[in-house]
DNA sequence: TGACTTTGGGTTGATATCAACTATACTGGG
DNA sequence: CCCAGTATAGTTGATATCAACCCAAAGTCA
């Protein structure tokens, strides 16, 4: 076993390892949803308020392990193309809720089965039960 | 069981499962780096160096899994500190070879500590051989 | 009610990420 | 040697990410 010349073996650290993974991931799935001009970030985007409806952006950033800030630049692309709208909450003039538009519900329709294929692809890269422990692993992460 | 309202339960997404378990690592790497005003992709660009010597923009790029133009602007605050030097290569006036200075080599040393700190805190977390399933996970991804 | 604190968000500036395009240099066939 | 094709990088523009800072509204308490 002779050692290394690398201070620290690649994929030792976690955090490189974890987003190198995440971004060679990342493409896939992007080059997946290309078709309809979205990102994986912005359908994550679309299936959380789906799911949620109206939702405050601190809420969408504790979800998402995201900075609040981060959340508000992100929106703005799904704004410009009228997938979602933000709103002044009616309970608190402070806060804004996002909300998924019919266009943006549509297009999530669209998304949907070009998603399915990738992450069917994606659960043959690993097998199925590594798949599902890596899943485990990352949730205990955040 | 009752029927989910989400579209994709949080987490059913590998690529948001990864992409928001490497944003929440890459948080605590960084701040345990804070001190020396390093991120956790600069450690990691320094490492690299440290370990390979000279090396061409498009080695990094693959070894990292990011694209060649990221690395190109990743190498910038580093040799606007002078901890990285990037010279054309001898043999190829095309080709460009990253290189870690003494500076940077400095730096580093000062950096492994804190490093390992946060590696042995996240290893925590996770128990030691989650982690190790993790990472052997991970690789497979890239 | 008025002063102080807390809370919800936005803005700015820096770095990260990649696609599309450009520029330059090597390479091999004629 | 010359040219077409390929290989290596940089630049630009868009989005992603977060820290630091600012503003306004809501809550608290005397």
């Amino acid at each position: 076993m002779k050692p290394s010349r690398f201070p620290v073996e690649p994929g030792e650290c976690y955090s490189l390892a974890l987003r190198r993974a995440a971004r060679a991931v990342s493409r896939q799935y992007d080059a997946a949803l290309a078709p309809l001009a979205l990102n994986n970030g912005q359908f994550s985007m679309l299936v959380l308020l789906a799911g949620l409806g109206p939702v405050r952006i601190q809420k969408i950033a504790e979800t998402l392990a995201m900075d609040r800030t981060t959340v508000t630049a992100a929106l703005k692309p799904l704004q410009r193309r009228k997938l979602v709208r933000v709103d002044v909450a009616g309970d608190d003039a402070r806060a804004r809720d996002a909300v998924l538009t019919p266009a943006g519900e549509a297009l999530l329709r669209e998304a949907m089965p070009l998603w399915r294929v990738q992450q069917e692809r994606l659960k043959k890269t690993l097998s199925a039960e590594d798949a599902e422990a890596l899943r485990a692993h990352l949730g205990r992460l955040v």
